[in-house]
DNA sequence: CTTGATAATCTCAACGTTGAGATAAAACAG
DNA sequence: CTGTTTTATCTCAACGTTGAGATTATCAAG
């Protein structure tokens, strides 16, 4: 069975013979490229019809899997989320007005420039929610490719990522 | 060697463990996300260093790879993006004003409704130019993989997007 | 023909992100 | 201390995309 990057990669063959033998990359990257924009529309739909941005899903689950006491400095959460300073403080600001989260400023003897951002209780409660369905659907989209042949995937995909520097979280 | 997303379930374990047996699909899905944020980050550099947005690349190649008369309606255009009208045609008017492209509305006898969206000579030689270099960079990016783990992971990576549905262009 | 439905493109306000700059606090050097 | 540099966060205008609606043209039925 064929994918739209191979009828891709059989047009540029069609029109640019003389490329052939450079296009294997695109075997890969183009389907990564196309997998990134397929997976980011659907986890985008799933997050709307549970009344959340994808970026504030991005927020919560790095708190919470961040461990007790569930509250990072808003620096950690934009290397995190690999966003710039603005997005970060939009998001926390929507998050804020909807009691996700909650800004907390360092009391006398801290770092007064820092400001953690703490999941409330009933950020904490999406969260958990959110991650059970979360999880099962993507079960539901890995299904038809079985758990040997991912585990397999995840291998490269691992060695690709290591070789293209996304070695920490920070 | 681990990458960020072996950081990342290593957190979810710790934090959650009653979901360790649920993971699994991060594995591939959170690296597949990963990567998508990483390489549309390059890519948009990439593009930007060559006075281009990342949108109006994809439709000069998208031009390009059709083959002659290298024109195409705009429908098909947006289609082949996977983004909305709006883009499109927001796309195009910039690209229009770069002279890039230009707009054919159908002469008498065809469908008047429908614009055609041509590569002008400028847009040819730009597209020439981009090609060249982009798959020097993909092909850079992909060398510490090498060629026959691509080939294998490419297999692996058509599977996964024809059992979600990503089969043609259009 | 005429009417209604469908199709292709454009318009435009709302949205989230970027990126440069502002603000304020902390760390460092003399 | 005092002045400079660095760090953490916020502000804000510009940008590209979305999504609903408007516009114009074609197609189908009567």
């Amino acid at each position: 069975m064929s994918d739209a990057v191979d009828a891709i990669i059989g047009q540029w063959v069609a029109e640019r013979p003389d490329l052939e033998d450079d296009l294997w990359p695109v075997q890969v990257l183009g389907r990564l490229q196309r997998l990134g924009r397929v997976l980011d529309k659907e986890f985008r739909t799933f997050a709307a019809q549970r009344g959340l941005e994808l970026g504030e899903v991005d927020v919560l689950t790095t708190l919470q899997r961040s461990g007790p006491p569930y509250a990072l400095p808003a620096g950690a959460l934009l290397k995190a989320a690999m966003v710039t300073s603005g997005a970060i403080t939009n998001r926390i600001d929507r998050m804020e007005a909807k009691g996700l989260v909650e800004r907390v400023r360092e009391e006398s003897g801290g770092d007064r420039r820092t400001v953690r951002i703490r999941l409330t209780e009933h950020g904490h409660e999406v969260t958990r929610a959110y991650m059970a369905d979360h999880l099962a659907n993507e079960a539901r989209m890995l299904g038809p490719l079985g758990r040997e042949e991912s585990e397999r995937l995840a291998g490269s995909l691992r060695a690709l990522l290591v070789s293209l520097g996304d070695t920490s979280i920070g």
